[in-house]
DNA sequence: ACCATAGCGGAATAGTTGTTCCGCATTGCT
DNA sequence: AGCAATGCGGAACAACTATTCCGCTATGGT
């Protein structure tokens, strides 16, 4: 039954976004309010671990791009992989860009400790994947030097924060685009841009 | 005293966000909530004529980047110029990068039709002032051919959303590296990236 | 000075949502 | 079957906030 929630869970935040009701998650899942609570101390809870899947996801994305043959293509693929992990959640999105994680609305329940503790260590994971993914590419000439780690989180928030753009304006494949300037505006050097995505597709 | 609610509200939303209630509001002007319902039908007309000032500057600020002798020098100032104009109001960000001009939460009260009107016509504005310098910048060579305006808006946001980032990770400059990034992935073709700003100022 | 009135502040209202509580059903044991 | 206990659903509770209402005050005219 537990996962059952999980599951109702996962798929209400992730379109309707972290606002959703409990009480919509419970209805989806077929169950009353107090089974939810039951299971999860509290909302925060349940949207932590709803996300796992999504931190497992992330963790596993950064890790393929640094085993990648070539530094830059396993960069791109983390790039437009990664960040489309991002187009299908709406609350994974809200997750992140809007800092929830570090942010007040994270301070409600007891829980509260257990739950930065969970955040803190996937960002830490994050973080020195993300470094390590980013030397990588530095060294073998792939990034410019003045690329600085914490530029790449603020990189990727901006990239799937277009997403939400796209979702309302109805190009829901525009976040590829904005990624693609991005990545090129990552470039050392180039003669020629690297061809966008086509608006509409994806 | 319209205008003492009026500024209170700006500041208030400034550095809370659209989130700020508004006992806040009527606390930081001086006056009762009462008094700010007799002035405006009701918060999203609060917050939206609390924005108008925002509206203004930002269409200056496209229009003088049109004006600008160099379309690339009037591009990069648009960027930096606008988004740091965003950099200091957190309730604009929540309202631009949000989608709250186009989401469910405008679809409020009985002004909802005022409300969305006004936004409209500043969005047309400003979509059409973009295209404008896109196309300036595209003719002059100075920006790649296949970016089409619904992408600056994107990447506007893009931009603007890693404003959160540098704030919540005490690096408020760290969103003009994002731009600095995003402005190097827009040009046509570049022997050497154009050098990030240091990751502390500003 | 008195009165009428406009405009104010803050209490009361209404709606929403996270969280807890309670009576009931179901299940498993004897 | 009878009984106990586990676990459920939904109603009740609490907290928050947009919005409205009401009694009072201050002002301006006579």
């Amino acid at each position: 039954m537990t996962d059952r929630i999980l599951q109702a869970a996962g798929e209400v935040f992730a379109d309707q976004g972290l606002g959703a009701t409990l009480a919509d998650v419970a209805a989806r899942a077929g169950v009353g309010v107090a089974t939810v609570y039951r299971r999860f101390a509290n909302k925060d809870e349940l949207i932590l671990a709803s996300f796992e899947i999504r931190f497992r996801q992330s963790q596993t994305d950064v890790l393929r791009a640094i085993e990648e043959a070539d530094p830059w293509t396993g960069f791109v693929e983390f790039f437009e992989g990664g960040v489309h992990l991002f187009s299908q959640d709406r609350g994974f999105r809200e997750f992140v860009v809007g800092g929830y994680a570090e942010s007040v609305g994270w301070a409600r329940a007891s829980s509260h400790d257990h739950v930065v503790t969970v955040i803190r260590r996937h960002q830490q994971f994050m973080r020195e994947a993300l470094e390590r993914m980013l030397l990588r590419c530095q060294e073998a000439g792939a990034v410019r030097d003045d690329v600085h780690p914490s530029d790449l989180l603020a990189l990727t928030m901006a990239a799937v924060s277009s997403i939400d753009f796209g979702a309302l304006k109805g190009n829901p494949a525009i976040h590829r685009r904005v990624i693609g300037v991005i990545l090129d505006g990552l470039r050392p050097a180039r003669n020629a841009p690297t061809p966008l995505p086509p608006a509409t597709s994806g």
